[in-house]
Order: C-alpha cells, then sequence, then structure tokens
DNA sequence: GCCGGGGGTGTACGGCGTCCACCTACGGTG
DNA sequence: CACCGTAGGTGGACGCCGTACACCCCCGGC
C-alpha cells in the first residue's frame, strides 16, 4: 500500500532510462546468451514497443557498448600498496571473474574490437590503468608495450592487436582532441607516443605486429622449456 | 572457342557442388567479413536460388563449420626432422598466416568452440598433431596439457577452453565411438585420458580452468620479470 | 491556457535463415 | 524405346531481425 509509483496498474511503472534499459540487455544476454538479446525481445521486457528502446540507446551497436561498458565497470579497481605484479595478478583475475559471470561479453568485445574505431571508455580506462601499473613496476615503455601484447588473450577475453594504433583505420568521426586523450589516459597516450617514432628500441622496433606475436610466442615457448627443463 | 561446357549461356554452368559452395563461401567471407556472408547473397553468385545451397549443404551452422575445415587444412604440416621447439613455433607461425589471409576465421572458429560439442575434423587434427609434437618432444602429458592451455589464444586465434572435455556439455549424438576416436586422434585421446583420471599430478591436479589459467597467467608474468630484471 | 518537446506507439520495409511443395532433366532398367 | 526414381534447382511463404518515419499524448514552464 502506499506505493506511488511502482504499481500502478495503467500507465509505464519506472519511466526507462538508458540505466535500465542496459541492466536489462545484460541480464538478457548472462541467461540465453547474445542471440537471445534482440531488441524486440528487450522491449517486450519491458512491456513496451520496440521502437520506445531507441529513445535511450541510438541502435543496437550503441547498446551492446553501453553493455560492454556496464560489465567492464564491474571489474575491482586495482589494489594499492601491492608490487606491480601481484597488482596485475589480482586485476586480471578480477576481469575473469567478470567474464565469466557474462559469458557473452568476451566475443562481443572482441568483435567491437576488431571493427570498431575505438574501444569503449570503459575498455580503454581498464586498458590505461593496467598499463599504469607496469609502469609503476619500473617497466620501459618498451616493455610494457610486449606485455600489453603478450597479455592480449588473457587480458579481456579477446586474442589480439589491440592497438594497432590507426593509420590505416577509418578516421574516426567522434575521436577525442589529444589533450583531452592525454588527460583521460595518460599511460595510453604515453605509450601510444612512445610507440610512435622511437623505431630502434631496447626489445624490438616500432609496432610490427608479426614482431609482437613472435616475441610473446617465443617467451611462451622459452617459459615452457624451462618447465620441461626443470621437471627432469 | 571449343568451350565444351564453360560458356553454355542457358543451363547451369556447372552442377555446383559442395567444394564450389564452401570455396565461394570461403571467398566471400575473406572479402567483406563474416556478415557478408549470407545464404541469399552466396547463392546468388552462382545465380541460383537461396535454397539451391541446401542440397549441397545442410544449413548455415554447417556451412560455416565446412568453411572452418577448409582453412584450418591450409596450415601447413609439421616439419620433419626438428626439435620440438622449433616444429611447434613453425607450425603456429603457418596457423597465424592463415589467420591473417582469412581474417573472419579466428571469430568464427572461436564462436563455434564456444557452443558446439566437439570442434571441426580438420581443427581436431590440428590439435592432436600439436600435441604430438609436444609429446616427441618428451613433454610429459601433464605438461603438454597445461602447454595446450597456456597456448591456446596463440594456436588458433580463439582464447580458452578447448577441452573442458565433456561430461556438462550435451551429449553430442554424432560422437565417434572411443576406438574411432583413439585411432584417429591418438595424441588427443591419451591426453584425455590422462586428465581424466590422474588426480595428483606433476604439476597440477584434472582440468580445473581456474587453475589452468592462473598457471598460464603466472608463467606469463614470470617471463616478463625475467626479461624486466634482464633489462636493468 | 498554451505550447514545446520528451517518451512511447504503429506501421512498414528490406533482409535474414529455412520449411515445404513442386518441377524438371537425366541415367538406368525393362 | 518407354518408364520411372531421384538428384538438383525453383518459388513461395513464414517468422524473425534491426530500424526509418510519422504520429500522438501528456507534462512542465511560460
Amino acid at each position: 500500500m502506499t506505493g506511488q509509483a511502482a504499481d500502478a496498474p495503467r500507465r509505464s511503472r519506472t519511466p526507462l532510462s538508458r540505466q535500465r534499459v542496459l541492466s536489462a540487455a545484460v541480464a538478457l544476454a548472462d541467461g540465453g546468451g547474445v542471440d537471445a538479446l534482440s531488441m524486440r525481445r528487450l522491449a517486450q521486457e519491458f512491456g513496451v514497443v520496440p521502437m520506445a528502446l531507441y529513445k535511450h540507446v541510438a541502435n543496437k551497436d550503441e547498446l551492446l557498448d553501453g553493455m560492454i561498458d556496464a560489465v567492464v565497470g564491474e571489474i575491482d579497481p586495482p589494489v594499492a600498496d601491492a608490487d606491480w605484479k601481484t597488482a596485475v595478478r589480482l586485476r586480471v583475475l578480477s576481469a575473469r571473474r567478470m567474464l565469466l559471470r557474462h559469458p557473452w561479453a568476451s566475443g562481443v568485445i572482441e568483435a567491437r574490437m576488431k571493427a570498431r574505431t575505438a574501444p569503449t571508455p570503459a575498455v580503454m580506462a581498464y586498458l590505461d590503468s593496467m598499463i599504469g601499473l607496469f609502469r609503476a613496476g619500473g617497466f620501459s615503455l618498451d616493455l610494457v608495450h610486449h606485455a600489453m601484447h603478450i597479455m592480449g588473450s588473457r587480458l579481456l577475453g579477446f586474442s589480439q592487436e589491440l592497438f594497432d594504433d590507426g593509420a590505416d583505420r577509418a578516421p574516426d568521426p567522434d575521436a577525442l582532441p589529444p589533450e583531452e586523450m592525454a588527460a583521460r589516459y595518460p599511460h595510453i597516450t604515453e605509450l601510444a607516443m612512445a610507440v610512435a617514432h622511437d623505431e630502434g628500441s631496447v626489445v624490438g622496433g616500432g609496432c610490427d605486429d608479426q614482431f609482437e606475436f613472435e616475441f610473446a610466442l617465443d617467451l611462451t615457448l622459452d617459459g615452457l622449456e624451462r618447465l620441461h627443463a626443470a621437471a627432469n
């Protein structure tokens, strides 16, 4: 009783905000997988006509972006007062827990990564702070660069080439101005700048995907070899 | 001139086999990405009505499976007379070249992996022979097991959990009988058997995904740490 | 009291995968 | 040579999908 707007049986229960749409979409994808998520299905979750959703999200792509941002935001922030290794470790494990909670997420993130001009803000923030952890541990920019490539698949479930860093892509209509970029994602910017002009560097040169791939592969193989030798 | 069946302007040029359908589908996906591939689009590539394709492939999923098998078959066979490390290295690099040739492949393979009961035969064969390379190098079953988990994302572009090895999945209607399985994929079978009952093992126990993930993560982090230390 | 606009509605279009009934041409058999 | 079974292509329809466009209604501010 005395319910004020929660259960009026006649008109739209709650005004249906972007937040509500997003979380309903996440919930719908959590159970039933990503292809159980259609605009029509989502709309009828609210007892509303499909087009109503478009007053709160631009289109389905933008809906997916919003969902990504939401779940990436669930990843725990880095712990303070820890060496780089445990900090990175904990963060990655937290990311993994998120991905297990939302099994659709890794696929969607990866797909968005491959096609879209820029990752969503939350993903950017996550990557930026991850780079920050390595930097705080004293890693050189080159080494951080390699580290990010190496950990690619572990970081968020997608496999490779997080930043091939433009030039070939379409010129991205709504890119942040550089100063904005630098302010918001200082570590990403720093790294991107370094990669952009350093040609001969400590470990390797530029951002050659093939080189990065082999570098990561060899690191892994060396690790396996060490294990193998130790198991004698 | 004297063309015998190549240019008759009236009736079906060439009878449209499963092979032709598959390669046309691969070509269509190579240019234009995976969502440029629709049954209707593919059909009109042959100047034929969509349903005609269904005489040669069961449905779109089966078409995708066929495409996967085709491109995975492009991966070079292992080189003979080489130590395990270079053999694995060359094979993985060959796989990568294939994935760069067919950018849609990694995504499709990963998606199929996540949902399907068993990978396609060519993928199975690839994994089996990869395991064989490690085994030939003297790796213990446990270590090979870890190695396959670690290299997951590098192996074929998908991220994780190649073999969580059934039990929870749907019982798979058309599974191979065990002896067939063992004959065709000896290394996979051997490894699966070992994982199935060995509980306390050299490196770790059973096939605990969480354990495998952390194991791989730590191997990577250790490798990075070594690089970091060496860079002083 | 009026009015502008945010938010929900209705309809429609083009594309998708695929089921179904149908036809047609061809090779093998009597 | 007549016959027929069948492999392979056809045409249409169904039920989904995302979303463009026009509309309308109701509420808050002037």
